[in-house]
DNA sequence: CTGTTAGCGCTTTCAA
DNA sequence: TTGAAAGCGCTAACAG
């Protein structure tokens, strides 16, 4: 009917009339004699024996298994690096545990603490607070990490990120090519790694450019997240009238491009937006969104395969990799040419 | 530096000077003297040990993890059910591995094996596809399951299930209000199960209106994707012009949508547009996607305690739940009263 | 209160 | 080729 005792080798072995160990042999595609074989398989169709997954860790001091932690599933981003990273883990004969922590730090060091009892045999970390309790424990881990984001100077671990300053500066080269001078900049928490470095580059970008820093174009979102995002935005066009908005990212492009239409502001034609990911979403909305590639699929992938060749060769020096940014420039950037509506292409 | 040898019990027994007892004791919080405490937390603290979780798992018969496979993780319904599923989870002391199977029949069957092994304590499933062979595997197996999602007849598993046919009918019912009379659907896969059971709804509910039911009426996407939604509409909107469309999913809604703004076409004043599943996507959408609520969230959330009480109850006979569904009504459905562009809500 | 010991289910020497 | 036996690291009787 249901539940039935744990079959073992052992039940196997004398099933078939053989020791635990040829049982063993045969499972494993070892030398055995055709009769050994023949009466092994038998016995384990017979008692439909699945071989015990943790049994076998534990002799191996292996899992099999590769974490991927993330702060937030229901961001696009991550679940566009989670396609790549499954299809690189896949192939190489390990299973993949997904693990969301919440944007809290303390999540962070709980599960790095259960992957390092043994869950796993590697891990994937994409931090969104880097706190130097965490630097610590990454440190000493005894689990082979590897970084997904940008780590403080001079912190030796594997890492691969992008470059989003300069990311940011494409978006800003862009807006001002089109003619737009007042360029709001929506970001996320300031205390992230990525809000930090984003902010930095909006900085830089404007200053190079010789525009103006004002702190009414400048808004945070409690988090990257789209309902933050309106909450953010509406703040912004409450306090100032810009002619371009950058966001931090896709989700709270899309909540700008909310925002500003239930105002009755046109994208692009009275504000330009652009956002940065370049996700699905930054794809499907209406008009689409100009977004800053960050390479995450590209360091999604990079970062599985370093993981994966550091788990074979545990002290070799630590490696860092940086992604080049570029521009997806779509719709909500650039002024349209006629007021046309139907679009004909054959 | 990096790695070093595995810490044990044994290593830490012998460095406070006591049993590898008195250290499991003392680890598990059970009655020791204050010094043995004392000498254990120092040696723990000193040589950096940390538990395997493997040793632990073998022991114990348990693994202290639940794996909730999906088709797809880039799908919103179900970023939001793992949303839910890792509340529920993470409370009751689980750890929750997420396990993306594809579309494919064998790949749900590959993780049924995976997981069999013993890598979970128990599963939530839900499968795209029901195929007999999966049926039987999910039967036999000895691994505490709840499907979620609907079965076919007579099948004796937990699960927990939408009642999609319905939900078809609520759309229906709504348009058919609206005075759209042309409806069109489009829908994923056929063999698929919520295929089946939508397409159904879709033919009931004409029915029941006394609607003709036109070929060049319904489409369907390969997937249940915003790319396969591209060209499934694209099709549609060749052969036909429906004055309502109902999309199997939101993400074929919001390709709609994309097609049919690119055509010119206006939502809802020239067509009326219906999603389902009520995923974020939905409300973020401009403007706004009716929206067909098969309860994904509550959903997840009795799936996820069935299995909880599943895995205590192994004997219990198998429960079934249906969760009734509802209709969030928002823009792309309802005339607008004005030709009106400013939102004034202050 | 503490230590000794027997496994959990499996793989893998080591002999036969 | 095959079998007996020794663990992988941990917990839980069972004595002391």
């Amino acid at each position: 009917m249901s539940t039935h005792k744990r079959i073992t080798v052992q039940l196997v072995a004398d099933h078939a009339g053989v020791s635990i160990a040829s049982v063993s042999r045969v499972l494993n595609g070892l030398a055995a004699s055709d009769e050994v074989v023949a009466k092994v398989n038998q016995a384990v169709a017979e008692l439909g024996y699945v071989p015990s997954a943790t049994a076998r860790s534990l002799k191996a001091g292996k899992t099999d298994q590769i974490a991927f932690a993330v702060a937030d599933v229901g961001n696009p981003v991550y679940v566009a690096m989670m396609h790549e990273v499954s299809q690189v883990i896949a192939h190489s004969g390990y299973r993949l545990v997904l693990s969301s922590t919440g944007n809290e730090a303390e999540a962070q060091l709980d599960v790095l603490d259960s992957l390092n009892r043994g869950f796993a045999d590697g891990l994937l970390l994409s931090p969104l607070r880097v706190t130097p309790e965490l630097v610590e424990r990454l440190q000493t881990s005894r689990l082979p990490i590897v970084i997904i984001g940008s780590l403080p100077e001079g912190v030796e671990l594997d890492n691969v990120r992008a470059d989003s300053p300069v990311g940011v500066g494409l978006a800003v080269d862009h807006l001002v090519e089109q003619g737009r001078k007042r360029i709001a900049f929506v970001n996320g928490p300031v205390d992230t790694v990525p809000g930090a470095a984003r902010l930095s580059g909006y900085v830089n970008a404007m200053t190079k450019h010789g525009l103006p820093l004002q702190a009414e174009m400048q808004v945070n979102a409690a988090d990257f997240t789209y309902k933050d995002g309106l909450v953010a935005v509406n703040a912004l066009l409450d306090q100032a009238t810009p002619d371009a908005i950058i966001c931090a990212n896709d989700l709270l492009a899309v909540a700008a491009l909310k925002a500003m239409t239930l105002r009755g502001l046109s994208v692009p034609n009275d504000v330009a937006l652009v956002g940065m990911d370049d996700t699905d979403v930054a794809e499907l909305a209406i008009p689409s969104i100009t977004s800053v590639n960050l390479g995450s699929r590209t360091r999604a992938e990079a970062a599985a395969e370093m993981l994966l060749r550091r788990i074979d060769e545990p002290n070799a020096p630590a490696e860092s990799v940086v992604i080049a940014p570029t521009l997806t420039i779509r719709e909500s950037s650039v002024m349209q040419r006629e007021t046309a509506s139907v679009g004909d292409n054959k």
